[in-house]
DNA sequence: AGCTGATATCAAGTCACGTTGATGTGATAG
DNA sequence: CTATCACATCAACGTGACTTGATATCAGCT
């Protein structure tokens, strides 16, 4: 059975809406390879902070990336669990791209 | 060197937005695995004529699906270019997600 | 205690996106 | 030739998303 048919679509969709923002897809991308906090992303993006915390939110409520405080500061880290069950679903929809068959349905019965 | 970086942001959270919408990602769904006509795809989601093709549109001009008219029907196929691009980029997040170091980059210099 | 710096929350404004009804365009059927 | 069907385009509407300035919270420093 097909992996990514576990989700709904609509949720699958709303995972994949998380990195359709390019702001968001660039604090994924700073923090995949690093811990970070906020002051670090909001230096390295040169956006808002208030911007950024919301991002954060968005991130942090879907599971993307979790926090972990630590004095006035924190660290967030990204989590694999839901970039995994992307790659899962994109490597299904490529595969099916690829062998997708010439042939047609009857269009009208 | 990393092969997801040879597009911009923008343009990579662009294609993320593909399949950020549930009807449109139902689209590529139903496309992945064979060749389908409009009517199909109408019949299949439920969804109005002008909104599939209004999302044809959009998966046409982003280069994720070619289109092939044959009479009054107009077949639709999945290109995997875009899923392949997709899916080097996101298993190069979730590696990066994996080896994410622990050790915290000092905060104020 | 008082101040400052790091973040999160709130409220508001703007704008892009998806949906839809009306309409246009070809192509096939009768 | 006319009617019908498949599909695309257009214009308009509504909703949700991103941004931002103001404000609240909380930790550490003096």
């Amino acid at each position: 059975m097909a992996v990514a048919s576990a989700i709904a679509p609509s949720e699958r969709a709303a995972m994949f809406g998380l990195l359709a923002d390019p702001l968001r897809l660039r604090i994924v991308e700073l923090l995949a390879g690093e811990e970070l906090c906020t002051c670090h992303l909001i230096a390295e993006t040169g956006a808002k902070q208030t911007t950024i915390s919301h991002h954060l939110r968005i991130l942090r409520e879907a599971g993307a990336v979790t926090a972990a405080e630590d004095g006035r500061f924190t660290w967030y880290r990204l989590t694999p669990h839901l970039l995994d069950a992307l790659a899962a679903s994109l490597a299904e929809l490529a595969e099916g791209a690829e062998r997708a068959g010439r042939q047609r349905v009857p269009c009208a019965p």
